[in-house]
DNA sequence: GTCTATACACAGATAGAC
DNA sequence: GTCTATCTGTGTATAGAC
């Protein structure tokens, strides 16, 4: 799969994710219509994204948002209750986001070779057409409670565990080399995180996310694949 | 290389690097005692690594520096002359120390497998000896100034452009397979990073810096050495 | 060289008019 | 639903005694 297709399997459900924090939270905000709701969570979710980008979120200020969403003080918190608030707004937000989409794209079906592809593919894409939440997720983990921060961890965790689970997988099938399978997991994990953590060097270079997934690949496969 | 060789070599300077901090700022702070000064900026270094590991460096206020150290405000501003300052102090002092430890273990007369080898574990043993300052400087990247913010991409790229010359003279001398080697030097740093950025999970499940490493390079030399 | 006490600025949050 | 004006707490930084 190339990422163009990914992303129009995607698209569809990005509109969903506005109203889904619109009807989730509907009883703690001051505003009543979902459509004003939604397309003003958009607005304050992409000026929280571009400000922590420059500065981190603690170093944003609530009249720095106000200015890049053009929204008054005033206004703002008729959308939430503090600025902590809408830190877990965020996260909340992308983390239910992320699992659907984990569900969506795995087979388990597959053969591991097959599943290993899709899954690293879809980590990818993922993290691309999320990217803006992902490199949130990662830099601001330190401002989320411990309940939250448990939560990325698990999702950590998890993601690392399906990939532990189809190298087994593949080596009880004769596919795969027996190796150390959790830390050939983190360390495909680590290369995944790299394209959403220096975006900025992958860009310069002008290498997209699906030079980049054959690339990872690549790597992959020549350390596991049984070469008999 | 073992992690325990390497650390011996480098201890030595652990100290130098405080007594250089003080003589570099003589005119600007108002400690005039080198023996109290570097004690003190010690003290304070660490303990702003601790707590901006908790919660980050705009987070972490002069008073939580203050009673971690267990000086005064004042104090601390005899060393000096804002929270700012005190940012950029920790940056430059663990720049210059880093490019001085790659010019101390890099032998660009080695083989190029010996080379791949001693600057892959060169990096990331440096990265566990001083891991509080490469987390810092990761983490807190945001609040630098652009001179400041520059200087750690030229380190980035200085780094990987040592790695891709490696490859490419191992690929001339029909060692290594033709590949994108600039592609093959990100994914090794990136590999190299995820030591220092997760921590907490490689302590959690005992893996040591020497068994990474090791697993770095067998996975690296998988995909790079020729095969014929 | 280190301390306590304090000035001052600015951030988060709210009240109440429109 | 959105705005302006304002309250209040907290953070950085300094003055000046010891």
């Amino acid at each position: 799969m190339k990422y163009m297709e990914f992303k129009q399997i995607l698209e569809s459900s990005d509109a969903e994710i506005y109203k889904e924090v619109f009807q989730e939270n509907q009883d703690n905000i001051r505003i009543k219509k979902e459509k004003t709701a939604v397309k003003n969570f958009q607005k304050i979710f992409d000026a929280v994204f571009q400000i922590t980008y420059e500065k981190g979120f603690q170093a944003m200020t609530m009249r720095d948002l106000s200015s890049r969403t053009n929204m008054s003080l005033g206004s703002l918190y008729a959308y939430f209750a503090s600025k902590e608030e809408l830190l877990a707004l965020i996260h909340k937000h992308g983390s239910s986001m992320i699992t659907n989409v984990f569900e969506k794209f795995h087979n388990p079906d597959d053969e591991p070779l097959e599943q290993l592809r899709s899954v690293i593919k879809a980590h990818l894409f993922l993290s691309e057409a999320a990217r803006p939440w992902f490199y949130f997720t990662f830099m601001e983990s330190k401002n989320l409670n411990p309940e939250q921060m448990q939560a990325v961890i698990s999702m950590e965790e998890s993601t690392e565990n399906r990939l532990v689970k189809i190298l087994e997988a593949g080596e009880e099938q004769g596919l795969f080399r027996k190796t150390n399978h959790r830390l050939t997991a983190s360390i495909i994990k680590a290369m995944q995180q790299d394209w959403y953590l220096k975006r900025w060097k992958y860009k310069k270079r002008e290498i997209t996310v699906d030079d980049y997934a054959d690339y990872v690949l690549e790597f992959t496969e020549s350390f596991c694949l049984n070469k008999e």
